[in-house]
DNA sequence: TCCTGGTGTACGCTGTGCGTACGATTTGCA
DNA sequence: TGCAAATCGTACGCACAGCGTACACCAGGA
């Protein structure tokens, strides 16, 4: 029965493992602590099955019961910190962000594409206060910032397709730039510049710059961002005074990177324990 | 055959799980882009089962092939998004340890217990520069940290127990309390004094004073945290000068949870786009 | 008192996921 | 240039891991 072409869908991949991470997603702000009954009901697995994957899970530490009720444990925190370990670049980044940071008196940000979106993996707050939430591991709709256009148009053709046509465009805000043949427009453009700037097309007043960050072969491996209130400075003010700066601070990481290189790693480890 | 005590561990875990995490974790410092041969051997599994559970992981988007190499993505670490999204106390407490940190100039934290660990699950870095990476996620030893302590002495005995035993209360400075008899004396104190000022026993030169946050119902569920250098202040200074600003905040953000209550969620989706 | 909605668990069948085994490919060395 | 060693991917058949059905139980509310 499983003739049809669309079937049999690889063989290659572990149910129990998609299932495990259902569960550990179902845990939201919709549904905070759950019972495994609520779990089985949002990821339409058996309520035994669900329980066995909670069970499973409790075991390895990444939630908890309390009465009937299930909960993330800070554990699962800890397994973010395997990315930050495997990838240098955090590492290199933080006191170019910082300094970008301090010479701006604004929010600076590392983010990655991740499908349609982008992913912040490191940032540094305004002092400016109540930044927010806008956190490592938060994801934004890559088609109307400018880390996802930089990303984007220094990315493969593929990815840019994906963001049309999966993600569709869609407005965040009366700005957002929604046409494809537009959007493409921009990217060429954001190729030719060299960065991109983006004025409130994902939220009103939000105002951002960014630029690529290339690793020694010189590909194109994550995106810098300035980010500010279009209350406090216009576009043009930002390419006028900022953009120098976050050009420069883009071509540093790359230099260190490149110093870096592949080369057998030295020791991170005692980062561990290193303090302010 | 299943007869023995000790046999028969738990019908009711799924292995398939436990191995997709232990595959996942095996990306590390150590072996930040490993094959998936050098995976299986880290982890003990045959190589087509580390196979398949690579392809799975890659199909959920948390790993991805470069040549032979396999790599995490920025996507592990939403992971902790959902974490920090069906916790309440985090974004209640962010103001207030931002607070804490401009009035007096250090960092400031908040942590929960795991395990034999305290796990940093909000972080207001000093501006004071070259902060490096004690962030989110971050684990370091209970037993040597002020914010350890305090979540020790408020939470269950089983829990200090395990701390003791399991850890073994490794000395990781001169100054670290390592005697059993020593180490309760001193959670007894802070039980008693309702704070806790750890110097330099995780680090040297490293001073912290920590002091506990309580729910609506008075439990301990995380403990707050002022840090600087042994360089900057003594201990008297912190206890005179920083401990009631601390404990003043402590009870703040409970008076904010209790607020809040366990009452039916608020909406928090618009913080995915709030901006500084 | 029943009813509702949660829980744990026994159990037998199925098909998932296992590892062995093999072929293809690449790399290093003679 | 050719052989050997060490990768890789994958086919395949078997075993048992994990599945869901079914049932018992328990707490709270009407």
């Amino acid at each position: 029965m499983n003739d049809s072409p669309e079937a049999g869908l690889d063989r290659d991949r572990i149910q129990s493992i998609e299932r495990g991470f259902a569960v550990l997603l179902a845990f939201d702000e919709e549904s905070p602590s759950p019972t495994a009954t609520e779990v089985a009901e949002r990821t339409g697995l058996s309520r035994p099955a669900v329980r066995r994957i909670l069970l499973t899970l409790q075991h390895l530490g990444y939630v908890k019961v309390s009465g009937q009720r299930w909960m993330l444990t800070p554990r699962v925190l800890t397994i973010g910190q395997h990315f930050a370990a495997t990838n240098s670049i955090i590492e290199v980044t933080q006191p170019h962000l910082l300094r970008l940071a301090e010479r701006t008196g604004e929010s600076a940000s590392l983010a990655q594409l991740d499908g349609i979106d982008v992913i912040y993996i490191a940032r540094v707050h305004a002092r400016r206060v109540l930044s927010l939430n806008v956190d490592i591991g938060t994801r934004l709709p890559a088609h109307a910032t400018a880390m996802g256009r930089v990303l984007a148009a220094f990315g493969g053709a593929d990815e840019v397709d994906r963001i049309i046509n999966e993600g569709g465009l869609p407005a965040l805000t009366s700005r957002t730039v929604t046409d494809p043949i537009n959007f493409r427009d921009i990217l060429h453009q954001v190729r030719v510049d060299g960065f991109a700037i983006v004025d409130g097309e994902l939220e009103e007043g939000f105002l951002s710059a960014s630029a690529p960050v290339r690793d020694a072969k010189g590909a194109v491996i994550a995106a810098i961002a300035y980010s500010t209130s279009r209350a406090r400075q216009t576009p043009e003010e930002v390419a006028r005074d900022v953009l120098p700066i976050l050009r420069e601070i883009a071509l540093d990481i790359g230099s260190d990177l490149a110093v870096l290189g592949d080369r057998p790693r030295v020791l991170a480890l005692g980062a561990r324990n290193t303090f302010s």
